[in-house]
Formats: C-alpha cells, sequence, structure tokens
DNA sequence: GCCAACGTTGGC
DNA sequence: GCCAACGTTGGC
C-alpha cells in the first residue's frame, strides 16, 4: 500500500472539519499542480496519508484514508485536474511537527522538508513509519 | 508581512 | 521550444 501526505492550511481546511465528516469524507480539491495530480492519479482505494497543516500549526496531525480514487474536480474549469475522497481515520497521538522532522536525521529526504510547496506528496514506507514513532512519544 | 523558491504562462 | 515575467505557496 502506498502512503502519501496532504498538505492543507487549517484555515481553508482543518484536520478538525474533516473529522466532522466521519466516514462519508471528503473531496480532496484544488490541486493545480501536475506533480501532485500525478499522485493524485496513483493514489488506491485504502490508501492512507498523513494530513499536514500548514502555515498555522505546521505539523502533522492525522491519518486519512483514499475512499474514492481519482475523479474529475468541477472546480476546475479547465476540466485538467481531477481530486480524491478523503476520510479521518484517526488522530495522531502527539501532532508530529515540521521542526520535529527536520530534526530527525532519517526523515531528511522527504518531500515535506526539500519541497515544501508540493500540496500532495508521497512518503516511502520506512518515513511513514519514522513519523508514527515520533506520533507516539 | 516579507521574500525565496518554484511552477505556469505567454510572447517571441 | 526557450525563457522572462508573473503568481502562488509557505516558512520565517
Amino acid at each position: 500500500m502506498a502512503h502519501w501526505l496532504y498538505k492543507s492550511e487549517p484555515d481553508v481546511w482543518s484536520w478538525d472539519q474533516q473529522v466532522a465528516r466521519g466516514d462519508a469524507g471528503e473531496h480532496w480539491n484544488g490541486v493545480r499542480n501536475y506533480l501532485a495530480r500525478k499522485h493524485l492519479q496513483a493514489m488506491k482505494n485504502g490508501d492512507l496519508g498523513f494530513f499536514y497543516h500548514s502555515n498555522q500549526g505546521k505539523a502533522i496531525v492525522g491519518i486519512v484514508e483514499v475512499i474514492r480514487e481519482y475523479y474529475p474536480d468541477h472546480t476546475d474549469e479547465s476540466g485538467r485536474f481531477g481530486m480524491v475522497d478523503l476520510k479521518a481515520v484517526r488522530p495522531l497521538k502527539h501532532p508530529v511537527t515540521l521542526d520535529e522532522i527536520k530534526q530527525e536525521p532519517r526523515l531528511s529526504d522527504m518531500i515535506l522538508v526539500n519541497n515544501s510547496r508540493l500540496s500532495v506528496q508521497p512518503v516511502t514506507d520506512e518515513e511513514w513509519q519514522i513519523v508514527l514513532e515520533l506520533s507516539e512519544r
């Protein structure tokens, strides 16, 4: 199973709002970047991902699951971009902050550290496990 | 609020 | 098809 990381400004869409949708989930729209689109297209139902708060918080706060695979984003007038549906699975016991990730040498290759502007990112199995470890401290 | 980094657009 | 200009993102 592949792992992902989704960035959201909590002002626009927060973890609490995602949780409030329950098992019905919510579509992850608004992606207008081809690399991010490529990742969305690669997602499979059941794939898990981290939910990251950018700007405010700057931390991974929860885990989400893909519940609907790539389909057109009707808010995109150009018709070029699509989206997936995500539901909240569980919050992390402790949020893992960007600072903590930067201080962990084993996470120095995370895209979050090296290309902070990409809004949908793949996460390796190893990175996934390390972040989970950090969240259990 | 600033600004560096980066992706996209559009003129040539 | 190149590349300058521009807009956006997101950390600080």
